[in-house]
RNA sequence: GCGGAAAUAGCUCAGUUGGUAGAGCGCAACCUUGCCAAGGUUGAGGUCGCGGGUCCGAGUCCCGUUUUCCGCUCCA
C-alpha cells in the first residue's frame, strides 16, 4: 500500500510538471478540489470524450446527442428529490469533535434492534431444532414483539421529522434514543444542521427580486426533461437514448484524492428509454455494452470489475458500478442504473405536463422505463492517465518514464523530428508536418539530441515519433519510433498517414461488439 | 469538518546554536555532436505558501491561516 502511495504521488506530480493538470488559480495558492486541464491534459480529455459521444451516438442509430444547459428550472430539483434528498442532516459530537450523519445514526441504531431480533430467532432456532416456524416466531416471541414495534415508532418519527424536514425533531429522536458517539461514548450533541450538496446561486440582477437557482449536481436531468423533444422531433422509437456530456457541481464536504473526486466535474451520461417490463434486460444488455467499451481500449480486463449494489437508491430497481483499480484501490468509474420511471413520473407529477410515449407496436400510451449509463470523465482521464504511467527499467539500467496510454487517447498523435538542425531536415521535417497536421495532433521538435527528444515524448505518450534523417532526403522515407517498443522501423513519407490510422484503431476485445 | 504531517527556483531537495538563500536536474540562447535523457559557454528564474508576533535581526522560534498528503467522516 506504501509503494501505491508513492506511485499516486509520483502519478500526480507527473500531471503537473508535463502539463496535464493544474491545482486550480494555484498563483493565489489553489482552490481545494478544484483542478485546471493543461495543454496535454485538455487533448487527453477531448480525446476520451470524443471517444466515448462517438461509441454513443455515431456507432449507435438510435441514440441521440444533446447539450442542455448547466442552469435549470428550480422546479427541477425538486422533482428529481435533489432539494430535498441532497440534503444531508449532519450532526457534531462536542467531545469527540466528530461528524456525522444524524439520518445513518438512526439508521444504525434501527440496525442494531434488528441485529437483537436475529439473534432472538438464532437462539431459538437452536432451541427448537427442526419444528422452529421463524415466522410464528416473530409474530408471537413478546421480545420480539416489543423490538419490532420500537423499530416501527423510531421509523415513524424518523419518516416525518425528515419529511417536514425538522431537524429539531431528529436531534430530539437522537436524544431519545440515547444514541451515544461511537468514540467519546458521550451524548452531547450538536444542533443538527442541513449540508446542502446543490451550489446555488440567483439570477436576475436585482437581489430582492431573484430567484435562488442551483448549478446541476447530474447532467441526467436535462435529459429527462428534454426527453420528448427529442422524441418527437427525431422520431424516436422505443427503446432509444439520448447521451449528454458537461459539467457537473457538488459540494462535497471532503473532496480528495486529486480528480477523483472534484467539487466541479464533468459526466458523461446516457439514458435509455424502453418499454416497462424490459428495462431488466436492457439494464444487462448495457451493463455487458459499457464494459465492452472499456475492454476496447486495451486495458488489462482484471483492472475492471462489476460491483453490483445490493442497497438500492429510492428511484433503482437495479444498479451496478463498473470499478477500476485505481493506485488507492477499486473504485466507482461508472454507474449503470436502472431508474425505473422515477425521474419521469415526478416530472410529469410537478410539470403537469403528460410524458408518456405512445407505442405504435403494442398500440398503448406508457411513460418509459429508463437505463442510465453515467460515467466521470475526470475519473475516466484519471484511469486512464495512472493506469499508463510508467517507470520502465531498460537493458542498460537507465529508467524511462512512459505514458502508455491508449493510443487512440494520446495528446499527441506523433512528433516530427529532424535528426539534426541542418541540411534541409527540418525544412522536409515541416513539410511532413503540414501535411499530416489536418488528421492528427502533431508536435514539431529540433532542439536536443534525438534521445532526449523520443524521452520527452514518451513522458507524453505520443505513440509515434517521426524522424527525418539524411536518407529522407535522397528517397523520401523515414523513421517510425513506436513508443511501447522503442522499436523503428523505416516508411515511405507517403504511407504515414494510412500507418498512423491503423495504429490507433481502438482493440476490439469481441466480435459481438456493434462499433 | 476533526486529528496528524508537510510547504524553500519549473522539478527533487540542502540550508549549522536565528545573521540578508544554495545544489543537481530542468528551462532559454549560442557552439560542438548526431538514433534513445551527450559535452561546453552564457543566461533567466526565489519578498523561503500567506498574515501576524518575539527579536537589533526570522527560511530557521511562536500563533493564525491557505493548500497538499494520510487517517476518520462523507460520496443522494
Amino acid at each position: 500500500m506504501a509503494n501505491n502511495e508513492e506511485l499516486f504521488k509520483k502519478i500526480i506530480a507527473h500531471a503537473k510538471e508535463y502539463g496535464f493538470i493544474f491545482p486550480s488559480s494555484e498563483i493565489y495558492d489553489g482552490m481545494a478540489a478544484v483542478y485546471d486541464y493543461g495543454q496535454w491534459g485538455v487533448e487527453l480529455k477531448n480525446n476520451i470524450r470524443s471517444y466515448w459521444w462517438k461509441a454513443m451516438t455515431q456507432w449507435h442509430e438510435n441514440i441521440a446527442g444533446l447539450d442542455s444547459a448547466i442552469f435549470m428550472h428550480p422546479a427541477v430539483w425538486k422533482a428529481s428529490g435533489h432539494v430535498d434528498a441532497f440534503n444531508d442532516p449532519l450532526i457534531d459530537n462536542k467531545d469527540s469533535k466528530k461528524r456525522y450523519r444524524a439520518d445513518v445514526l438512526i439508521e444504525d441504531h434501527i440496525a442494531k434492534i434488528e441485529d437483537k431480533i436475529n439473534k432472538e430467532i438464532e437462539k431459538a432456532s437452536k432451541r427448537f431444532g427442526e419444528a422452529f416456524d421463524p415466522q410464528q416466531f416473530v409474530s408471537t416471541n413478546p421480545r420480539v414483539l416489543e423490538y419490532t414495534s420500537k423499530i416501527k415508532d423510531i421509523s415513524a418519527k424518523y419518516a416525518s421529522a425528515m419529511q417536514e424536514n425538522d431537524l429539531a425533531a431528529i436531534k430530539r429522536l437522537i436524544e431519545d434514543l440515547e444514541i451515544v458517539c461511537p468514540i467519546s461514548g458521550t451524548r452531547n450533541w450538536t444542533d443538527v444542521r442541513q449540508f446542502n450538496l446543490m451550489f446555488s446561486t440567483k439570477i436576475g440582477s436585482v437581489s430582492e427580486e431573484s430567484d435562488i437557482i442551483y448549478l446541476r449536481p447530474e447532467t441526467a436531468q436535462g435529459i429527462f426533461v428534454n426527453y420528448l423533444n427529442v422524441q418527437k422531433t427525431g422520431r424516436m422509437k422505443i427503446p432509444f437514448g439520448i447521451a449528454q456530456t458537461g459539467k457537473a457541481f457538488r459540494n462535497e464536504i471532503v473532496a480528495r484524492q486529486f480528480i477523483f473526486r472534484m467539487r466541479e466535474f464533468e459526466q458523461m451520461e446516457m439514458q435509455f428509454f424502453v418499454r416497462p417490463g424490459e428495462e431488466l434486460e436492457w439494464f444487462k444488455y448495457w451493463k455487458e455494452e459499457r464494459m465492452k467499451w472499456h475492454l476496447s481500449l486495451g486495458t488489462a480486463p482484471e483492472k475492471y470489475r462489476f460491483h453490483d449494489h445490493e442497497k438500492l437508491a429510492h428511484y433503482a430497481n437495479a444498479a451496478t458500478d463498473i470499478e477500476f483499480e485505481f493506485p488507492f484501490g477499486y473504485k466507482e468509474l461508472e454507474g449503470i442504473h436502472s431508474r425505473t420511471d422515477f425521474d419521469l413520473q415526478r416530472h410529469q407529477k410537478f410539470s403537469g405536463k403528460k410524458l408518456q410515449y405512445f407505442d405504435p407496436e403494442i398500440n398503448e400510451s406508457y411513460v418509459p422505463y429508463v437505463i442510465e449509463t453515467s460515467i466521470g470523465l475526470d475519473r475516466m482521464f484519471l484511469a486512464m492517465f495512472s493506469n499508463a504511467y510508467c517507470e520502465q527499467t531498460l537493458d542498460d539500467g537507465s529508467v524511462r518514464v512512459v505514458l502508455g496510454l491508449p493510443r487512440m487517447l494520446a495528446p499527441v498523435k506523433a512528433a516530427i523530428l529532424p535528426l539534426v538542425k541542418k541540411d534541409g531536415m527540418p525544412e522536409k521535417a515541416r513539410e511532413i508536418m503540414d501535411m499530416l497536421k489536418y488528421e492528427f495532433n502533431l508536435i514539431y521538435e529540433e532542439k536536443d539530441a534525438i534521445g532526449k527528444r523520443y524521452r520527452r515524448q514518451d513522458a507524453i505518450g505520443t505513440p509515434y515519433c517521426i524522424t527525418v534523417d539524411s536518407q529522407t532526403l535522397e528517397d523520401n522515407t523515414v523513421t517510425v519510433r513506436e513508443r511501447d517498443t522503442m522499436q523503428q522501423e523505416r516508411l515511405p513519407v507517403a504511407n504515414l498517414e494510412k500507418y498512423i490510422l491503423e495504429g490507433i484503431k481502438p482493440v476490439l476485445q469481441s466480435p459481438s461488439l456493434k462499433f
